[in-house]
DNA sequence: TTTTGTGAACTAGTTCACAGCT
DNA sequence: AGCTGTGAACTAGTTCACAAAA
C-alpha cells in the first residue's frame, strides 16, 4: 500500500470506496474489532514479557492464544511496519507502541456515575482497570452518599460538580452505573461536561452527539442471548 | 461492541443454502449479531405494549428505534411468519413468540460465582435481570462468606457444593465474577457441574468444551478501546 | 393499498498465499 | 533459511428492491 498520496491537501469530502483513510483527520479507519483485538494482543505481550520472551513471531501468537496469524500482522500493519522480517516482532518493544497506539500512557482518569453497588464494585474491582487507568471519582445525587468514599477510597462526589471535578481532575472516560430511568440524563451531563468516552451498563438505546463514543455492555441482552443458546441446544424448543 | 469468544476451528455444521428446516434436528444456524438483536427488539415491543400499541410495522421499529427495517423482518423470518403481510407485526403476540424463541419463558435459573464486589452487586442489580432470570445462588470459598446472603437475599454456598446445588436449583447459567487467577478453575468446576452457559467477567481467554456457550465481558478490553478512540480523535456512535 | 419475506447486491471482515525483506 | 506485510480470495453480515400476500 502506497501510503504518501493522502497528504495532498484534497478537500476530501467524499471519500472514494476504497479510500482507506478518513476524511476527518487522515488517519486509516480501524474498525472495532481490530481495536478490540489490539488490546488482546497487548494482554499476551503482557504476559510473554513475564516470562522474560524477548521476540514471537505472529505464528508463535496465534498458537499459543488461539488468534489467526495474518490477523495479527495485518491488525498491526495499520500501524506501521511493527515487525522485522525474517524475526518477528521485539516483544518489549510491541508493547511499548501498543500502550502507545491505545494511548494508555497517559493514565487516563476514569468517573463512574451512580454509587450504587454496581458502582461501587466497578470503582473498586482491583484488576478490572489495570495499566493506564485510575478511578479519580464516583458520581451519585443521593445526599446520604456524597462526601463518602468507596471501600477502596474513591471519594463520591454531587453529580452537580460533575464539570467542575471533569475539569480539575482532567477526567476522560464515564462509566454509567446508573438505573435505566436516569441514564438518558446522565448521559447528557456526561457530554455537558465534555466527556468523549462513555461505558454504559445501563440497557437500551442512549443518544449521544457525533463526537462522543459510546459503548455499551448490556447485560440483559448478554444473558437473554444465552438463554437462546440453551432453548436451541436442548432441542427441547416444547416442554 | 462485546469481545465474544473465539470459537475457532468450529467446522459450522454446514445447513444446505436454501433448505428449510423441517425438524427439530436442523434449526438453522442464527448468527450471534441476530441473537442479540432479538433481545433488543422484545425490549422495544414491551415498550411498545406499555404504551398501549397493538400492532407494528418494520418501519415503525426501524424508525423508533434506530434499526433496520429489512434486518428486523430478516432476523424475525428465521423462525417461520412471524408477520401479516399488509399489517406488520402484532405486538403482543410477536412478543410472546420472541420470549419463547429466547427461552424467557422457562425462569432460568442464575448462579454467580464470587461474592465479592461485582459478585454482590449483580446478584443484587435490580432490572439487570429482567423477565425470564431468577439468580439463584452465590458460590464463593472464603469462609467467611459461606452461609451468609446478599442485601437482596441471596445465599452464598461453597463452591465445592456447586454441583449439588446445581442439580438441586436446576441451575442454567453461570456468571464469573472471580479473580483472573482462579477463573479457569472455577470455569473447570462450573463445566463439572453439567451449567452450559456462561457469562464471564474475567479478563483472558478461557478454554470450555464444544457444548457451552461462553460469553466474555472484558471490561479492559472495553476501556482500552475507548482509550484508543480518545487517542485518534475518531468518535462514532455505539451499536 | 400496505407491508412482509426473500433473493440479489453490496459491504465488511477474515483467511490465504506469496512477494519481498532480513 | 524465516517471517512480515499485503493483494486476492473467501466468508459473513447488511441493505436493497421487489414479488407475493393480506
Amino acid at each position: 500500500m502506497i501510503v504518501g498520496q493522502q497528504s495532498r491537501g484534497r478537500p476530501a469530502t467524499r471519500v472514494p470506496a476504497g479510500e482507506k483513510f478518513s476524511a476527518r483527520r487522515m488517519l486509516p479507519q480501524i474498525s472495532e474489532a481490530t481495536t478490540n483485538r489490539l488490546s488482546v494482543y497487548l494482554r499476551c505481550l503482557n504476559e510473554l514479557d513475564a516470562e522474560g520472551i524477548r521476540t514471537v513471531s505472529s505464528k508463535m501468537l496465534a498458537e499459543r492464544f488461539d488468534l489467526n496469524a495474518a490477523q495479527i500482522r495485518k491488525d498491526l500493519a495499520h500501524f506501521g511496519e511493527l515487525g522485522v522480517r525474517g524475526v518477528g516482532y521485539y516483544v518489549r518493544d510491541l508493547k511499548r507502541q501498543l500502550r502507545h497506539i491505545l494511548g494508555l500512557d497517559r493514565r487516563l482518569k476514569v468517573a463512574i456515575m451512580g454509587a450504587g453497588n454496581l458502582g461501587l464494585a466497578l470503582a473498586d474491582y482491583p484488576g478490572f482497570f489495570r495499566e493506564g487507568f485510575r478511578i479519580a471519582a464516583l458520581f451519585d445525587n443521593f445526599h446520604e452518599k456524597i462526601g463518602q468514599h468507596s471501600r477502596a477510597g474513591v471519594p463520591i462526589y454531587d453529580i452537580k460538580d460533575l464539570r467542575k471535578i471533569t475539569v480539575r481532575e482532567r477526567i476522560m472516560i464515564a462509566v454509567i452505573a446508573v438505573p435505566l430511568s436516569s441514564a438518558q440524563t446522565v448521559v447528557d451531563k456526561i457530554v455537558a461536561a465534555g466527556i468523549k468516552a462513555i461505558l454504559n451498563f445501563s440497557p437500551g438505546a442512549l443518544r449521544t452527539p457525533e463526537d462522543v463514543k459510546l459503548k455499551t455492555v448490556d447485560l440483559t441482552v448478554l444473558l437473554e442471548s444465552l438463554s437462546f443458546y440453551l432453548a436451541r441446544g436442548n432441542g427441547a424448543a416444547d416442554a
